[in-house]
DNA sequence: GCATTAACCACAG
DNA sequence: CTGTGGTTAATGC
């Protein structure tokens, strides 16, 4: 098969393989769709497979010791189970899709022979991961230093900039997934962003938030 | 003290 | 699942 060769969403990293080697990937890769609320992978169940989002959205999260925690969401393309594949036998998080997502697992060790054979592919996959680790650090200051305005209007900002690159957002989030992502209740939630439909910085009805005031937004995300 | 922030509980759509 | 109101604990002038 050559589904791998043909395929309008490779990585930085396959950009890298030749040939021969997009025909191995392509051989060894499954392509799975997800419909919205599917678990992709589950915390504590082993792993044998690199899980590259070919398309759709997909939230991260962990049970924690007090309460669920959502680390990230993610959307496709993008690889996103490097480090619970690599980092040990066992998923550190879960993965669940939040809309109709469209994900290719790739074998492990199909993945590591790539990593061994083509250093360009390395690193690619390099570079991917350390971005990544940097947007998470940066979240984790924020989380911890901002109060909950600033955290709620930075993910606005982030739904609004990075994942819908529109002011109009089709939240895939509920209330709780919302207070789970920026560690605080749902109803702190709730309040904020009726507040901020009050105060005519965004338009809410239901799931679909519309942002008015960009500089507002980002003024309060900014002094937190 | 007094104000602010945000969590928890309860209850109603 | 959401929005609100009341209560309350912690923290900062």
């Amino acid at each position: 098969m050559d589904i791998c060769q043909f395929c309008s969403k490779k990585s930085p990293a396959v950009t890298k393989l030749d040939p021969d080697e997009l025909k191995i990937l392509g051989d060894s890769c499954v392509e799975v769709a997800f419909s919205k609320g599917d678990i992709i992978f589950k915390q504590n169940a082993l792993s044998s497979n690199v899980i590259f989002i070919k398309e759709g959205l997909v939230k991260i999260h962990v049970a924690g010791p007090e309460k669920e925690q959502i680390l990230k969401v993610s959307k496709g393309p993008t690889y996103l189970g490097i480090p619970t594949t690599f980092g040990d036998k066992i998923n550190h998080y879960s993965a669940t899709a939040l809309v109709p997502t469209s994900v290719c697992f790739i074998d492990i060790n199909v993945f590591k022979e790539f990593i061994k054979i083509n250093s360009d592919f390395a690193y690619e996959v390099i570079v991917d991961l350390c971005k990544d680790e940097l947007n998470q650090f940066e979240r984790c200051v924020n989380l911890v230093q901002k109060q909950i305005h600033g955290r709620l209007c930075g993910t606005l900002l982030y739904f609004s900039e990075d994942i819908f690159q529109s002011d109009f957002i089709e939240m895939p989030l509920n209330r709780n997934e919302l207070a789970d992502l920026i560690c605080t209740s749902r109803e702190t939630v709730s309040r904020l962003l009726s507040e901020l439909n009050k105060e005519q910085i965004i338009q809410i009805s239901g799931k679909r938030i519309k942002l008015l005031d960009m500089d507002k937004l980002k003024q309060i995300s900014l002094k937190g």
